[in-house]
RNA sequence: GGGAGCAUAGCUCAGCUGGGAGAGCAUCUGCCUUACAAGCAGAGGGUCAUAGGUUCGAGCCCUAUUGUUCCCACCA
């Protein structure tokens, strides 16, 4: 059933329907079908509680269009859509809006009713984001929609906790680990993001016990020396041989510490002398480890001072300054340098973070790296581009272990049961309430999991592992992973991981990364700075396509891109131009016309061979583009074939067969037409879904939906290599036509007569003169063996010349000077092919293709030379 | 300290395995040519960061330098 297009392009009405149908038809709801291949994605899952940002948008817009291409291309195809709980990021958000709205804290409300309260946001808010996903045109699988709190998924978080740990690889230990403050709680290392400030070194004058010597301590974090508890130097620093041993007495505190030897200390950094304080700081807690010192914690988790001193309560930087103070007036103070140093920070909320000692859970990534690391080693995981491999190696071979508890209360609760009176630590698949070695009550642990503990598991979980289903049989591993570089070490890292450790094999094949979306200045966008744009306002405004557009265009892999009002409106132009042309096609386009066949062979005329040609080659490019993942590459073509090709050469040329109403030779330009047009929309669809879908529907067509329409292949029966040519000699006479009329200022309204002289019969013949009439200004064509005129104006074209008696403007002067220019660019163009010619090197070394193209370049430089110098003698004359 | 990316037209960027540089936007000129002024036609504009090297031939490969962005590690 075809309809006739609106008078403008209007997405908005368009698209929301045009979705809700595919979805009701079940075109992204893959049937298992043994007899094809499967491709699958899995979504990375946003943060259940947020919003879509530009990242999100291009994101989806990669998955989206290759998974659309794999869909036409014949594979079953799977795209798994869902969800985070995002941990830290949601329960802070649920805090901050309790606390405004009520005043209230989560201890206020306790664990339970708490958590219900972010139970109730995730099913108010978590709709938002999928609605916006599907704003996009992402064609996920809904009937598979997952959330990393689900059922099977917590089964699935459970089940590997409780492998990993019966084979020691989970185990809880008593380290430093970066605190938050303000999200109070610890931190992996991959959370910590390092940043350089202006800092101050102080120094500090520590008295050795009973005598008059001291030593002096540099430090940046003064107020960490409440918890000293040893001062080292190196072994073999003569400076301070003699006062290993000794006892110092702590300042402020009274404290009596050792000063003891270590290699970690650096002779030449500082004044060599380091003051220990193990609880605060992850070096001095190893050196502490080593020399037996005592653990004394100054700092509690949200950052004050604590521990009976007198500074107890205040906030860190508060102590910092009164100690200081405090130092100075009793003399301990020697000297403050300034300097710049890194602090860590938290990547969540930014606070910058506190290492303390505390009791953590931890995975023990070293064994499980070995499998993580080969998998890519040996290419069964291959990065796009390469160059990622490199940074996802250096992570891994340099991993430390996972901090992987967070004290948080909204995630996967650890399930690991405590026995207060035997003090038996039991982890279970299952909740228990006694303990099975005594029999006493137990109690669960608090802490939660690390969010990426989850998201690690994403590409089997959401596929029903640890049951055996079958989708996880048909579809595990996925294909391509789509994310961006910022997250290979959160994510993609320990997707492989758990993938090689859970599954024994690779959870993708293929892993395409992406860069950030940055604003017009190369800024980040982010809400602080106010120079986001918002994808909604665009897809409100512009239509869905326009945005996937602006966001694959001119970008390559891996490489950040800047984005801007202007690409927007580039890309809401080409949808303008795509809806006019197609509404033109159907306006010409007879109701009658429904099948999509082709004319008879000998019936095509030589711009119809011509487009054919063309589309079909493009065909083949766009689906190698898109098998490398090129889809910039792959969609500059695309609009390069619309507009340039089929809008400004093929529409203009067959509009004088379109308007022979009721003629063969107009239906023939019809069904080519239409033909190529719905060729062109298919080759689109995956890039542009909507317009495609509603042009194509338009169009005459086999089959339901363009979605599920089989993508364009090469047709090598279509291609005319000859016509191609001849097309090519006609655009370049009807450019240099144009221009010289431009040149010359002749009003397009003036028509003139034109003489064509060309031994290229096949080329210049009266069966092209309408292309002529039509687009350069002829009133009518002659195509005489000679011509002799001197008043005309003389074109010399590619393999013709073209006489235009326009004697009443051509200025002489002016002729003569621009053939000199002509003769003298030919000249050095034919000088450096004869150069060339002349280097045996070249001849000797050289391709015969390259050598070849050069000699006809050549000769086609030297006939038209030889056209130039008879137009000179003409001159003369 | 270790590693990676980028440097091409005024701006934003393409340029696949080396064979004489492209697009969009901007600028200038002329057009309401019956799909489209969100358009059509035409034009100008580049020592491909610098210096070497490999090669018959380098924007592309190698080395060094400069500028720039990022990642990792982190010395108190």
């Amino acid at each position: 059933m075809r309809k006739e297009l609106d008078k403008s392009y209007n997405p908005s009405a368009i698209e929301k329907p045009l979705y809700q149908k595919w979805c009701e038809a079940g075109y992204f709801t893959p049937t298992i079908d043994k007899n094809k291949k499967p491709f699958t994605i899995v979504i990375p899952p946003p943060n259940v509680t947020g919003q879509l940002h530009m990242g999100h948008a291009l994101d989806e817009t990669l998955q989206d269009t290759i998974i659309r291409f794999k869909r036409m291309s014949g594979y079953c195809t799977l795209w798994v859509p869902g969800t985070d709980h995002a941990g830290i990021a949601t329960q802070i958000k649920v805090e901050e809006n309790l606390r405004k709205e009520q005043g209230l804290s989560r201890h206020d409300l306790g664990r339970e009713k708490f958590t219900e309260l972010v139970w109730d946001w995730k099913y108010k808010y978590g709709h938002r984001i999928v609605e916006q996903i599907k704003a996009l045109g992402s064609s996920c699988d809904w009937t598979r929609e997952r959330f990393t709190m689900d059922e099977t998924l917590s089964k699935a978080v459970r089940k590997t906790f409780v492998n990993l740990y019966e084979q020691g690889l989970i185990y809880r230990g008593y380290r430093i680990s970066n605190f938050c403050p303000k999200c109070a709680t610890a931190l992996s290392d991959a959370e910590v993001e390092y940043k350089e400030r202006d800092g101050s070194f102080w120094h500090i004058r520590y008295p050795v016990k009973d005598s008059d010597e001291y030593v002096i301590v540099a430090t940046t974090r003064p107020e960490t020396m409440l918890g000293d508890t040893a001062v080292a130097v190196h072994p073999e620093d003569e400076r301070y041989a003699h006062l290993v041993g000794k006892t110092l007495v702590l300042p402020l505190v009274g404290r009596e510490i050792p000063v003891v030897a270590d290699d970690y200390v650096e002779k030449d950094f500082g004044t060599g002398c380091v003051k220990i304080t193990p609880c605060h700081d992850p070096n001095d807690f190893e050196v502490g480890k080593r020399h037996d010192l005592e653990m004394i914690t100054v700092i509690d988790q949200t950052a004050k001072i604590c521990g009976g001193y007198k500074y107890d309560g205040m906030d860190r930087y508060e102590a910092r300054k009164a100690i200081v103070a405090d130092l100075e007036e009793g003399g301990w103070l020697v000297k403050i340098e300034t300097c710049k140093h890194n602090v860590g920070h938290c990547h969540r909320c930014g606070t910058a973070l506190e290492p303390l000692a505390s009791r953590q859970w931890y995975v023990k990534m070293e064994p499980l790296a070995k499998e993580a690391i080969r998998a890519v080693e040996e290419g069964e995981i291959h990065f796009i581009p390469e160059r990622f491999t490199k940074i996802y190696l250096n992570w891994m071979y340099g991993i430390r272990d996972w901090c992987i508890s967070r004290q948080l209360w909204w995630g996967h609760r650890i399930p690991a049961f405590y026995c207060d009176d035997c003090g038996e630590i039991t982890v279970s698949e299952h909740d228990i309430t006694t303990c099975p070695k005594c029999g006493k009550p137990v109690r669960q642990e608090e802490d939660v999991l690390d969010t990426w503990f989850s998201s690690g598991l994403w590409p089997f979980s959401t596929l029903g592992w640890p049951e055996k289903t079958e989708d996880l049989d048909y579809f595990y591993p996925t294909s391509t992973l789509v994310t961006g570089y910022d997250i290979i070490s959160f994510w993609v890292s320990r997707m492989i991981t758990m993938g090689m450790e859970n599954m024994k094999e690779k959870p993708f094949t293929n892993v395409f990364i992406h860069g950030l979306v940055r604003d017009a200045q190369g800024r980040k966008m982010s809400k602080s700075l106010g120079n986001g744009i918002d994808p909604l306002e665009i897809i409100d405004t512009c239509g869905a396509d326009a945005l996937r557009f602006a966001l694959i265009t001119g970008n390559s892999p891996g490489n950040d891109m800047r984005f801007s009002p202007e690409k927007i409106e580039a890309a809401r132009n080409f949808t303008n131009k795509i809806w006019n042309a197609s509404r033109f096609a159907l306006m010409n386009i007879p109701e009658t016309l429904d099948d999509t066949a082709l004319p008879a062979r000998e019936e095509l005329r030589l711009e119809d061979k011509w487009i054919l040609s063309k589309l079909n080659k493009l065909a083949a490019e766009v689906a190698e583009n898109l098998d490398k993942y090129e889809l910039g590459v792959a969609l500059a073509k695309l609009y390069d074939f619309l507009w340039n090709v089929l809008c400004d050469w093929y529409i203009e040329v067959i509009k004088p067969r379109l308007f022979a109403k009721e003629t063969k030779d107009c239906e023939n330009a019809c069904r080519v037409l239409a033909h190529v047009l719905r060729g062109a929309m298919e080759l689109l669809h995956p890039f542009m879904p909507f317009i495609t879908e509603t042009i194509w529907q338009a169009l005459p067509h086999d089959g339901e939906s363009i979605v599920i329409a089989p993508y364009p292949v090469c047709d090598e029966t279509l291609l005319f290599e000859d016509e191609e040519d001849s097309m090519e000699l006609l655009i370049t006479a009807i450019r240099q036509i144009r221009n010289r009329r431009a040149e010359m200022n002749v009003p397009p309204s003036k028509k003139a007569k034109i003489y064509i002289v060309s031994q290229d019969k096949k080329t210049f013949s009266p069966a092209v003169s309408a292309f002529f009439e039509k687009l350069a200004g002829a009133s009518c064509v002659e195509y005489p063996e000679t011509f002799h005129d001197d008043s005309c104006i003389q074109i010399i074209s590619d393999k013709a010349l073209i006489y235009i008696p326009l004697a009443e403007i051509v200025d002489f002067e002016k002729e003569i000077a621009r053939l000199n220019a002509e003769k003298k660019k030919l000249l050095s163009e034919i000088e450096r092919i004869d150069k060339k010619l002349a280097n045996a090197g070249f001849v000797a070394k050289a391709p015969a293709a390259v050598i070849e193209a050069e000699k006809t370049k050549r000769a086609a430089y030297a006939d038209k030379l030889a056209s130039v110098e008879a137009s000179f003698a003409k001159y003369q004359k």
